[in-house]
DNA sequence: TTGCATTTAATGTAATTACATTTAATTTTA
DNA sequence: TAAAATTAAATGTAATTACATTAAATGCAA
């Protein structure tokens, strides 16, 4: 099964426009991979990601422009997925002392023991595609950042 | 620049979470291209894949659940995104003769008009990651298409 | 220092998406 | 055939996203 038999779609008009279609459907896909394995645990993608940036950070605090700078999905508001998760009490939120126009925000231990549980399941589910091998991730990652700087390098 | 300056992210803790990583962000990227390229034409990238759907179906009449099928993003309501087009008057639905519950969707001359203007600029856009070049691009869409089928082949 | 431009977040709102439910038509089964 | 199950699309609604605007703080220039 390749795109083709996906998106039940013969021909494309070029190998090209057969690429850009498959990054769009296999990132939807993976994302709805993801949105499926969150669900149980009561968090969107996006609030999955904010999660896991602000665990990377050690502990540290980090602006809201720090994190929207980190996330996969720039568009995702970041000031209200932080809202949703100081909803769920994953987060603190304060002013940031040396710039008061910015916040703080900070993971909490409900949201380390929350990414925790996750990442068992996370961590079986990305197991099931290292049969691919590393090789192909390596190759992969290289295409992608090429499609991508198609349009910065130059 | 590769997925780790664009995330500002210096290590992943594996391969695979960095492939998983980049298809989500690279998807996104190119709908976010899409999105600014189709902007100038009133229609978003969804709308978009529904025309291109009908035209690709040569003015037969196609069922919503058909579109469905070979839509890019599964998720985005089809029968509201066929609401849109019908508003912009770049489709026609009706009755389905053969089958009652479903309804026929056929695109009209100022759809196949809108869509013949926006080709040039989709054909120019796409051509920018021409350079990159057929074998890679047959690469890139074997890699994804293995990604996928992990899940589906056992 | 004052005034103006910029930066950081938050917010108002319209549009879209997610999810469940409804309606109507068709197919299956008893 | 009648009732039940299934299928196709539409719709109600809550949540989220897109887009523009606002508010507050900071930086900079006169």
């Amino acid at each position: 099964m390749g795109i083709s038999e996906d998106l039940k779609q013969s021909t494309f008009t070029s190998e090209t426009s057969k690429s850009v279609v498959n990054i769009i459907f296999t990132g939807n896909w993976m994302m709805q991979q993801m949105h499926d394995l969150l669900k149980p645990f009561g968090l969107t993608p996006q609030q999955y990601n904010v999660l896991r940036i602000l665990r990377g950070q050690q502990n540290n605090p980090m602006t809201v422009l720090a994190i929207t700078e980190r996330m996969m999905d720039k568009m995702s508001n970041a000031s209200r997925l932080v809202d949703k998760l100081l909803d769920k009490n994953l987060v603190l939120r304060r002013e940031c002392p040396k710039d008061r126009r910015a916040v703080d925000v900070i993971i909490l231990p409900a949201g380390m023991t929350l990414l925790a549980e996750i990442d068992q399941v996370q961590k079986q589910w990305e197991m099931t595609f290292g049969e691919i091998g590393e090789d192909k991730m390596d190759q992969l990652n290289i295409l992608l950042d090429e499609f991508r700087n198609v349009f910065s390098n130059n």
